[in-house]
DNA sequence: TTGTAGGCGTTATCAT
DNA sequence: ATGATAACGCCTACAA
């Protein structure tokens, strides 16, 4: 069309040193006015590379997840990369089968979190030629991670401080690394103080908010109610303040509530809510630099854990004082 | 590697009809052993043709968004399709500039929600061979949105029937689309019951829960404190409910408030949110489907619109009796 | 049932 | 500074 060769086109788009400026001028021009866009497809094919990212998460709708894209995006972007998306809705098979289909894609790594898989890349590593960072999967050797355990242990540390000693945890088995790191933190820190718990105070929900409610429904009728709550996030945690003001427990006066997390919505819950930081800006920003060297083939990373601090904010408060040594007796 | 031409292995591997059982076995084994994936470009590049739908989308924090995501990424699925996600992030030269590189991807069509262009792709659409979905932008031709305007009108009649007089929006300009059709609706309503707007009660916040906070703020130093308040959506409401209730505010005795989506968050507000629900799973499947038929060249497609209705929960209550005549006299 | 040949749209290399 | 040529990895006729 502009009566020169693809090469001379081809080197005007990409403002390629040794060309002319009038030709260059009129291939620009050219090219804006019939809007022709270069195909990234036969780019990338010829080039052997694609400037993307594949990102494996969870659910699209977890206000956690949503920021933490966020900040993978920005990161991303300034390192020339896009990201492609897929949810992995905490299913093991879709998880593999967005791993192979980012293989196909040929994307220059993958980040996941929320995995179901975890360790498994290990394997999945050598099969594939893509370098893969996880996020909250401390075990694996390319990750970054929030400190879910030294969060836990604060935020139940400070429970116990308040003089709680019936501290009951609403777990989320769909998150079993970080589930499992935060629920150590509770067992430790109890431990430590020699507070028994009571086979009933753990209980799980489904991962739905739903699901949060009915666990807390469980706490309730328990022969002996906590104090105090440790929700494994702070969804989790605003389903317990809903579900304790409908049964007319005060928060925090009868009964104090932590979450994790920090949401942006953290502050506005009714009463503010008490809860770990996890940062999740650089916790996203990390994974990309980690991504990034890996594919640029320096392999000695090392998994990064962040730090995770207690937010205390009006949802915890000294613990009520009940007949409690009377109480033991009967429950033992 | 198999001792055959490529041909055969593209066949085996795409299930062709005419193939032996044996030769196809075998280089399904070899493939899988060497962990053989096709090259998704490639096979664009020949095929002229991605299976690919490009979204472009405010914020992935968004929790509205979130969910129609999720929608949309299930019927594109259903459909075939993948999909590449692009933030916007309400800005109209990252939507442009979203969109180019969807077009520079050679996705089959496009779905964008939050546009901040809405009207200027009638344009676009002729310069770019991929049709455009809005979702929430009625006025575009090939569109799905929520009836933003019955919506509204619900809300705010349900407050007049309550025996509100004195009624604030909170306004989110970055949504202007739905944002105006929401304004108008509780407009429409105040005006057919002769109730009269004071100026101060449209208030404006900037998109973030903090700024809806300041909104409800100047609400509260307004010289007549509104009795309900009309909100852009659930996170507006959510951010009132709490300001409110520091201010020491009761809701609803004191104060009504209405918000619009229906997250899966509102029934576990304190107290439960009285909100208007937008039917996120219909609108992001109406919204692939529609698309899929302008991808194969159906032309005739109409703008949808989607019912929205409200539900009432504990937000929302009877007026209370105050000394209103005589205040109006000092107003005016 | 299988192989051969051509081409998708771009870039890189080598000439000119 | 520009053009010709080959190649990227795959698919689709067409031929065998």
């Amino acid at each position: 069309m502009a009566g020169v060769s693809p090469s001379t086109v081809s080197r005007a788009l990409k403002a390629d040193a040794r060309i002319s400026q009038e030709r260059s001028q009129l291939i620009l021009r050219l090219a804006h006015e019939m809007d022709y866009t270069p195909s990234l497809a036969a780019r990338d094919l010829v080039t052997q590379q694609t400037n993307t990212i594949g990102l494996v998460l969870s659910y699209m709708s977890d206000l956690f997840v949503g920021s933490l894209v966020m900040s993978i995006e920005e990161a991303a972007m300034s390192l020339g990369y896009s990201v492609f998306l897929i949810s992995s809705y905490r299913d093991a098979k879709r998880e593999q089968e967005a791993v192979r289909s980012l293989h196909e894609r040929r994307t220059a790594g993958i980040i996941v979190t929320g995995s179901q898989i975890d360790e498994g890349y290990v394997q999945l590593r050598r099969r594939y030629a893509q370098p893969v960072v996880l996020i909250n999967c401390p075990s694996y050797p390319h990750s970054i991670s929030s400190d879910n355990l030294a969060g836990a242990r604060q935020a139940v540390e400070h429970l116990v401080q308040l003089g709680h000693r019936q501290i009951a945890y609403i777990a989320d088995p769909r998150s079993h690394g970080a589930n499992l790191d935060r629920l150590t933190g509770y067992r430790s820190v109890l431990d430590r103080h020699q507070i028994l718990i009571e086979p009933g105070w753990i209980v799980e929900g489904d991962g739905t908010m739903a699901g949060a409610q009915q666990a807390v429904q469980q706490l309730l009728v328990s022969r002996r109610r906590p104090t105090a709550i440790f929700c494994f996030n702070d969804l989790t945690a605003i389903a317990a303040l809903n579900t304790l003001s409908q049964a007319g427990v005060r928060v925090p006066a009868d009964c104090s509530v932590v979450g994790f997390d920090d949401l942006e919505l953290a502050p506005f819950c009714c009463p503010p809510l008490t809860t770990v930081r996890q940062h999740r800006d650089q916790l996203g920003q990390r994974a990309v630099q980690m991504l990034h060297q890996l594919i640029q083939g320096q392999c000695e990373v090392q998994p990064e854990t962040l730090p995770a601090e207690l937010v205390v904010r009006k949802t915890t408060g000294p613990a009520p004082a009940v007949a409690e040594g009377r109480e033991e007796v009967i429950d033992f």
